[in-house]
DNA sequence: CATTGGCATACCGAAAACATATGGGCCAGG
DNA sequence: CCTGGCCCATATGTTTTCGGTATGCCAATG
């Protein structure tokens, strides 16, 4: 079974003429009348009534034309929907985040895509450092958001922005008394840390911080997120080094305050592997970029 | 776009591998690569990610697989109506039949259709006699039950049975008595008659039985159907000369008794146009037989 | 470093489709 | 009654496209 006879089919039923289709498909009248009769050959039954006034379909004919024209449709509608996906007017996009970064830049980040990319699912997915990765490397998402990027040869980064890390305290604690804190108060302080550094490149970047500064902070405790690092700071266990994101999430209770004399930020990324080439993804890039700036 | 390739798309996506596919396809390898690149540039974006472990579909081909399916699916079922209807499995048989007939073949010709052909669309419509030809000419109706059968040079006939005339009395007229009527007693009385004889043979067919028996009846009324024929004989107005399956829709009070020394019939006929060539109408055919010769 | 598995390219023969030319049936108008 | 026009079918040559075989290229593997 070929399109082309069923489109050639199409025609002639409805001009009820093979002149006239043959006309309109811009194609002489005999190759026409050919493929018809080849058509009702496959089918081994006329398709048509043949008067001295043209063509008149029989009832197979019409139940034929009942179908072909919707599988016609169906066919163009498909390479349109693929050429769509293509050109990243639809489609589908999988977006792994983590929750530092939820409050803060995903109320902006939502509205910005859906203005920028109407037709295309939205699907948004609050992942660990490792599970991002992981997910980037089976396509089960499509971007990731994190802070800081991905480190891996199959996947590729832009920066977006960055984030200065600033201490959370509660707010009863003295060091709240200061607009900002000089590292030398931290020093022999409980830390509330992030999940080991090998596992979170985020915690990795508050080490890297401390050694730099020559500080040493015994953990108190390591926690997934920075909710839960911030609760237990409120609960007094101890102090947390967060970027300055965070705060928008911060429980009443916490406040967060500059680290004085120490400019360290830490990025934050989009990240997606390096043989997607959808445009979704610049696109995607630049709803981000837009995001992170006005935070 | 061509079917073909859209196949060949389907059975590559499925197979995750050109070679696969190829096998499955029963064709060599590179034919199919070539195909499936030509596709890919007739939509203008990749459809395939090519890994050295086959093929992989990308997020346009799984919008275009998603509908190519359906499109097969779709024009496969066309050409398998198509057939279906051309055999006489599927499709719409319309039944233009008199109202004489209704009540003696309907209840025995409708089961018999639908045990031979289930996937059948049925239509009746009560026509008269002129109706019933137009209808036919005009494709409206597939096949007619007739009595008499119409003569027309583009409608075929079939004979399926036929019915002796019989007279229609009042239960209390004294001809009730007689177990048989002779002819001669119907001289002088009233007919009710059925359309004038140039519009309705069945009409002419009792004239014929009169002429030829040298019987002279007034005609009291001129009525459309045997039943209201029925009615205006058990008021009294006068007497009819009817089918003898028209017995089985008589009111009470009526009855039908034969006529001694005529052994005129008419005959039971379907009608359809000589250029229906629908397998419909042969197994109508048998059916009706089937029905006529149980009544 | 060689081998293997898988897709892409090159080239050739075969099949299918299209165009031009022509034939034949059926109605209409002279 | 005949003739011209309309429309579909058939015939034939040319061109396009498709499928097969041979081969190249790349990557992963041992």
């Amino acid at each position: 079974m070929d399109l082309r006879r069923l489109r050639y089919f199409v025609a002639v039923a409805e001009a009820r003429s093979v002149g006239k289709a043959a006309e309109r498909l811009r194609m002489a009248q005999p190759p026409l009348s050919v493929q018809i009769r080849k058509l009702e050959a496959e089918i081994g039954a006329p398709l048509f009534r043949r008067g001295t006034r043209g063509m008149d379909l029989t009832d197979a004919g019409q139940a034929l034309l009942a179908r072909a024209g919707e599988a016609l449709a169906l066919a163009a509608d498909g390479v349109e929907a693929a050429r769509a996906v293509a050109a990243g007017k639809r489609g589908r996009i999988s977006v792994g985040y983590m929750f530092a970064l939820a409050n803060a830049v995903l109320p902006r980040l939502i509205p910005e895509l859906r203005r920028s990319i109407p037709g295309v699912d939205l699907h948004f997915a609050e992942l660990s450092a490792s599970t991002r990765e992981a997910r980037l490397l089976d396509r089960s998402v499509t971007v990731a958001l994190c802070m800081p990027a991905i480190h891996h040869p199959e996947i590729q980064v832009a920066r977006v922005g960055a984030q200065p890390f600033m201490l959370a305290v509660p707010i009863r604690s003295p060091l709240a008394r200061l607009s900002s804190v000089p590292m030398a108060r931290l020093q022999g302080r409980p830390l509330i840390a992030l999940p080991r550094p090998d596992q979170d490149p985020a915690s990795s970047a508050v080490m890297a911080l401390l050694r730099r500064h020559q500080i040493v902070m015994p953990v108190a405790s390591r926690v997934e997120t920075v909710h839960s690092a911030m609760s237990l700071v409120l609960a007094g266990e101890g102090l947390a080094i967060l970027p300055a994101c965070a705060q928008l999430g911060a429980p009443r209770g916490i406040v967060f305050r500059p680290l004085r004399d120490a400019s360290d930020s830490i990025d934050i990324a989009v990240c997606w592997r390096r043989d997607s080439h959808s445009p979704l993804i610049r696109t995607f890039l630049k709803c981000a970029e837009k995001a992170v700036a006005r935070m």
